[in-house]
RNA sequence: GGGCGGUUAGCUCAGUUGGUAGAGCAUCUCGUUUACACCGAGAGGGUCGGCGGUUCGAGCCCGUCACCGCCCACCA
């Protein structure tokens, strides 16, 4: 006998045990060698992580469609696993090293790496655990990571083969430099953060006493300590030839900028040809403050006359668009820091060594002493910060290697707009359009030692040889020298994302291992993530996989949001608003946090995450464990070969249909990715129409001792009950999965484990009249309640039913359930009659007038308010279909359909108004 | 600056080709009916952000404005 209440925590654990042993989520079970295989690659949580909101929600959907697959008999392999990611896990073991006194670099980078493995053995399986008590389907028996060696070797291959290729190329250019890691990072790693400063001063200012108002150091140094941006500074350069005279415009150029450090790097200032106030100062110098050099003012269209002064001071090592601007005015560049943010050689001795922020400060206060600071003024401006670590970045000249992006965009643009992948809300395909469409050569040399070492060594002369393994790079470097010569490797790891770009097919085991496994699972069917790594994951995999596997990785991409807190807050540790989803297990159980979460994924919208939501599904497994509970109580027994369609009774004939369009409209949804509609669908049938009607229907017919309905509608319970174990599981893996075995242990031997029985198709069950019998039963039902409850008729006290000018139709369906309405409704008996009874309660719908028979219970002011009301809406009703029916334009272009739906409706409205004024009568008669 | 999305019941949100506005939670009333109080029955609650347009008919289509959110660009 089941207990009244589903504990989770009890049976989770087993039935997930019991779901490994037996090996049910491993893919190429012998009994689906020739099932169509339906292949999900995870979006391999970084090592370093544990489950959050986002993970859970991730992986409920990917279980959902994967058991929900498995059931329909595909050989599914979701493809578990997780990332490297370099620059988080390295961030992670380079601070428990701090914690224990340990400088990383000091201790080597073989030392180092070797430390991170340990780590990785030590708690990087954490969330694998957790990913399982969540329930997740995964074929754990092919967990991959993507420094394994296979995974490593496939990295090798891809990054050799592009590079033969000329896809894959070093070059010295500006890269996002993090100052603090001390490497590149790629333009999707760095986030604009606006900056906002307070300062504002003006040279030459006077106040009322007509004395100059004096530049505040020290007001500057404060704020630019708290933020050292936010402000624009206007700078004067002495225009070469000339002597500075502060009262001479003639004799200065100004310039404005954010980065007064930056100066020391200047080789130009740039003026807009057709700058009719500026445009003569072009071809002349300029005499470089602080630094005992001229520059040139050039040309260039880059100079907006409208922005700033007109004149840009151009940095060409330290800014992207005066790179830009160099390189077309020929300019020199001058490189002014070192990896570390600071000043280096090639600025005057007194700045040397010095960090970019101080020296900045130093700057100000130099150039203010030489009156060449015109003014300070707060400006708001964005300043690019590393996301991860939220160090400032520099823009820096380095060798770096990069990837040919735009070539490989080509065939990933042409397969999504050709439909081979398709995103789910396509709108997001959009997004995926415009970065493809605009992309840059992609950086992919990081300067860490957490990743993929670059298979690239160089020759004595620094000439590289790109190779899968030192020996093979050593063989041509001989072959190109002559003689054995020593190499040197390159020293930079990957960009995580390039070894995750190929998981699609690096996981199934190419190049070298099983093509076998490549060719049956590849291309996945879905992959499943969020909008956030559209660029740095999908669109990648595309450029990647397209290239090598000549396919696309995915048929479908389902885009899911971010889950955020109840109020629509991203949920972040600053923030405090975090929900940790084992929590949530713990409390509620990973069926209702799997159930809300699908509930509320709505295409394209966010998850706003309300507990008391968890807590209304946890309520509703309690709901299907209590009508299993019942069912086993009622010894509704599964009977072998139970036909829905043999049924007899008009309740178990309705619910046979109502079970095929439930059935139908579940897998409909899920089949669009509508995972909110499927459990909508299911929930409003297992409580709204399951529990609700049919237990309560059939109660007296189980009660009764009609022995062939009473076996015929255990048999039906016991299928109706199977049939919506099969429909949830999907989202509630693990309480329909123990109910299907406590259900089998009482009926015949069948496959015990839900995990693999067969997802229901039905047709031929939706009886009509039945419906219509049953959908009448219950209308009949409802207003009795109704009107019991308005009446405040006690809920103990049992009354007529008067049924007023019955028809043969309602007298036979009367007859068919009385019993059950008399139980439902709390009647004591239902009589026909002519005309109801004085001082009646009436009852109106559909072709049928019934009567509570209430004097002495009734209170009459009420009961005229009451049928006062119902007039009152009915006629509203009319009103608006009149309106309609008496528009020429709406009788002449409506479809007929309508037209005739709208009569309909009138003359039931009428005639319910005839028959609430009727009784309406007969109550004022009667007082 | 460019783009995308949102604005529907007190709250969080659905609403699939234009044709009777929905759910969950919350609220109120009633209930010890033998599956379930993590329950049952009933009820109240919306000028679908504003304005204009198309249409016989608009929550839905078009225009516009307001507010909110996100993405991209932006360091003179």
């Amino acid at each position: 006998m089941l207990d009244k209440v589903y504990k989770p925590v009890e049976i989770e654990e087993r039935i997930y045990a019991r779901w490994q042993q037996d090996e049910v989520f491993k893919c190429g079970r012998p009994e689906r060698a020739d099932a169509e295989p339906y292949t999900i690659v995870i979006p391999p949580p970084n090592v370093t992580g544990s489950l959050h909101m986002g993970h859970a929600l991730n992986n409920t959907l990917q279980d959902v469609l994967c058991r929900f697959e498995r059931m329909r008999g595909r050989d599914v392999l979701w493809q578990p696993g997780m990332d490297h990611a370099g620059i988080a896990t390295q961030l992670v073991v380079t601070r428990q090293l701090a914690d224990k006194q340990i400088n990383y670099r000091d201790l080597g980078r073989e030392k180092f790496i070797e430390e991170v493995w340990k780590w990785k053995a030590h708690s990087g399986g954490t969330i694998i655990n957790q990913l399982k008590r969540l329930g997740a389907s995964c074929d754990w028996s092919r967990e991959r990571f993507t420094m394994d060696e296979g995974l490593s070797k496939a990295v090798l291959k891809v990054f050799v083969d592009f590079y033969k290729e000329g896809l894959i190329y070093k070059d010295k250019r500006l890269v996002n430099w993090d100052p603090e890691f001390q490497s590149a990072v790629s333009d999707l790693e760095v986030e604009s953060r606006d900056h906002t400063g307070k300062y504002k001063w003006q040279l030459g200012e006077v106040d009322k006493e007509g004395e100059t108002v004096d530049f505040n150091a020290d007001a500057l140094n404060k704020i630019l300590d708290r933020d050292p941006n936010g402000h624009m500074y206007y700078l004067r350069y002495p225009i070469s030839g000339t002597t500075y005279d502060p009262d001479a415009p003639a004799t200065y150029l100004v310039v404005g900028t954010t980065r007064p450090e930056t100066m020391l790097g200047d080789t130009g200032v740039a003026i807009h040809p057709d700058n009719e106030k500026l445009g003569s100062l072009i071809g002349k110098q300029v005499a470089l403050p602080l630094c005992d050099r001229d520059i040139p003012v050039v040309g260039d269209t880059y100079a907006d006359p409208e922005k700033g002064t007109g004149a840009v001071k151009i940095t060409p090592a330290h800014d992207f668009n005066d790179w830009e601007v160099g390189k077309r005015a020929g300019l020199d560049v001058i490189n002014i820091m070192d990896s570390k943010g600071k000043l280096n050689e090639n600025v005057p001795a007194v700045y040397k060594g010095m960090d970019r922020f101080d020296a900045r400060k130093k700057i100000i206060s130099d150039l203010h002493a030489l009156g060449l600071l015109e003014k300070v003024e707060p400006h708001t401006h964005a300043v690019p910060h590393a996301q991860r670590g939220d160090a400032i970045i520099e823009p820096w000249l380095t060798d770096q290697w990069y990837v040919d992006a735009a070539t490989l965009a080509g065939p990933a643009l042409e397969a999504v707009r050709q439909g081979k992948t398709k995103f789910y809300p396509e709108k997001y395909a959009a997004d995926y359009f415009r970065w493809l469409e605009n992309i840059q050569p992609w950086c992919i040399s990081r300067q860490l030692w957490w990743g993929h070492q670059i298979p690239a060594w160089y020759g004595p002369d620094n000439k590289v040889f790109v190779e899968l393994d030192e020996e093979a790079a050593q063989k041509t470097a001989n072959a190109y020298y002559g003689s054995e010569v020593e190499l040197r490797r390159d020293e930079d790891v990957l960009d995580t994302w390039f070894s995750s770009g190929l998981w699609a097919f690096s996981t199934l085991g190419w190049p070298h291992e099983t093509p076998e496994m490549v060719k049956r699972y590849y291309p996945t069917s879905c992959l499943v993530t969020g909008f956030d790594i559209i660029f740095f994951w999908i669109a990648r995999m595309m450029m990647q996989s397209l290239h090598f596997m000549d396919d696309v990785p995915f048929r479908d991409v389902y885009i899911h949001g971010l889950v955020r807190d109840e109020k629509g807050r991203k949920m972040s540790k600053t923030s405090g608003n975090v929900i940790d989803p084992l929590d949530l297990i713990d409390k509620y159980g990973a069926d209702a946090l799997r159930f809300t979460l699908a509930a509320l994924t709505t295409q394209g919208g966010d998850v706003k995450l309300n507990q008391n939501r968890v807590e209304g599904y946890r309520n509703f497994a309690t709901k299907l464990w209590n009508a299993a509970r019942f069912a086993e109580m009622n010894e509704c027994i599964i009977v072998e070969d139970f036909n829905p369609k043999s049924a007899r009774h008009t309740v178990n004939r309705w619910i046979a249909g109502e079970t095929e369009q439930a059935v139908k409209a579940v897998t409909t949804a899920l089949e669009l990715y509508r995972f909110n509609d499927a459990a909508g669908e299911v929930y409003e049938f297992v409580w709204g129409v399951f529990c609700d009607w049919y237990l309560e229907l059939i109660k007296p017919i189980l009660n009764g001792d009609d022995a062939a309905s009473i076996i015929e509608t255990r048999a039906m319970t016991a299928w109706v009950r199977d049939e919506i174990l099969k429909l949830l599981h999907p989202f509630m893996p693990f309480i329909t999965e123990e109910l299907w075995e406590r259900v089998t242990e009482h009926g015949p031997k069948r496959k015990s484990l839900l995990a693999l029985a067969p997802w229901p198709t039905l047709s031929g069950l939706v009886d009509a009249d039945a419906a219509a019998e049953i959908g009448w039963v219950i209308r009949l039902v409802s207003e009795v309640r109704s009107v019991r409850s308005e009446m405040n008729v006690p809920a103990g006290a049992k009354i007529t039913l008067e049924l007023v000018a019955a028809s043969e139709l309602d007298r036979a369906r009367v007859e068919r359930h009385e019993e059950t309405i008399e139980r439902m409704a709390r009647l004591d008996r239902i009589s026909f009659v002519e005309a109801a009874s004085t001082g009646a309660a009436a009852i109106v719908f559909d072709e049928t007038t019934a009567a509570l028979p209430l004097a002495g219970v009734i209170n009459m002011d009420a009961e005229r308010m009451r049928l006062n009301k119902e007039i009152e809406k009915a006629r509203a009703e009319i009103t608006k279909i009149d309106a309609k029916l008496s528009n020429p334009g709406f009788m002449a272009k409506a479809p007929e359909a309508v037209v005739e739906e709208n009569r309909e409706r009138k003359t039931d409205f009428e005639g319910q108004v005839l028959r609430f004024e009727a009784a309406l009568k007969r109550l004022e008669a009667a007082a």
